[in-house]
DNA sequence: CAGAAGCTTCAGAGATAAATGAAAGTAGTT
DNA sequence: AACTACTTTCATTTATCTCTGAAGCTTCTG
């Protein structure tokens, strides 16, 4: 049924796929194998033993991942360890985070324009839409995500 | 009127914030100077000038940037030297061609589905709205550039 | 309060990526 | 055909990023 290690070589290969999204690697891993394991949340201990990472490197890209909001703390009470579970929001909350930054890139954009004199000439053009394709993106993330989250309530369609 | 030295700002500030979504640093620096130049169109030689960098750098940026389609050649009849000029198309045909390998993507979590057994398990539910998502991703970036090509037309609306 | 177990931090090694600088290549000019 | 001007390629250097491994902290147990 289960194949461990098919899901080893599918966590190394997507991690490799989301580093070259500039995922910090370690994190793509820890992520990847929380996703697919069979239980529902896993220590430290568990993911340095699967990946055969150090503790310092689990310790940083847990940290990474619960201030990102991918994953987060179970808190066992009768025990010191925590365990680590995936966050249900994961894909979209992060991603919509991500994209809160298009409007410093908007406004630096703008401070371009500035600098170069306004945007009655060709660079002015060129920069003006630069600057309203990063701001229609700005605007769409979030109606997208939405539009997700629809679909996912219902896969059918409205 | 024209600030150069606040042009140079924003020619380093962009191109760092590009770096960050894992564009060559270089070739944002090109793509900028070239973007904000008062000339239509500049030779090797003036971005190696203007970017104090050496002519191999800039080389490999060029060919970059040509590849993907974001600036293009302008063949000067009398000259030995190219210049370039930036492509109408650039912003949304470049997303387009990226966003392309999402497809890849949503194939290699369909395998690790496989590996783990299927989609009836927490594990099995979690890598499924993960390929969920992407393929959602895959199909509504195409309608996005669409919309935005859209705007472009009639910027007031439809 | 001492001990154990686990987590975190940090200096340093190893790997990767980017830019340089020089040498080789290519196309026009005389 | 040799010269000149420009471009491309490539080995080396420089800078950056990642992970390790050891030391220091913190919290629970006896």
């Amino acid at each position: 049924m289960r194949d461990e290690e098919a899901v080893r070589q599918f966590v190394e290969r997507m991690s490799r796929q989301m580093a070259e999204w500039n995922f910090p690697p370690m994190a793509a891993r820890v992520l990847l194998t929380v996703m697919t394991a069979e239980e529902d949340a896993l220590s430290a201990a568990d993911l340095s033993e699967r990946l055969d990472a150090s503790s310092g490197a689990i310790s940083g890209a847990v940290r990474h991942l619960t201030t990102i909001g991918m994953i987060h703390r179970v808190p066992v009470p009768g025990s010191r360890r925590d365990l680590y579970g995936i966050s249900d929001d994961t894909w979209w909350e992060a991603t919509l985070t991500k994209g809160n930054r298009l409007q410093l890139v908007v406004e630096a954009i703008e401070e371009g324009l500035t600098a170069i004199g306004g945007p009655d000439t060709r660079p002015g053009r060129t920069l003006a839409e630069m600057r309203d394709f990063m701001a229609f993106c700005h605007e769409e993330i979030p109606l997208l995500l939405d539009k997700w989250r629809a679909r996912r309530r219902d896969p059918v369609g409205p």
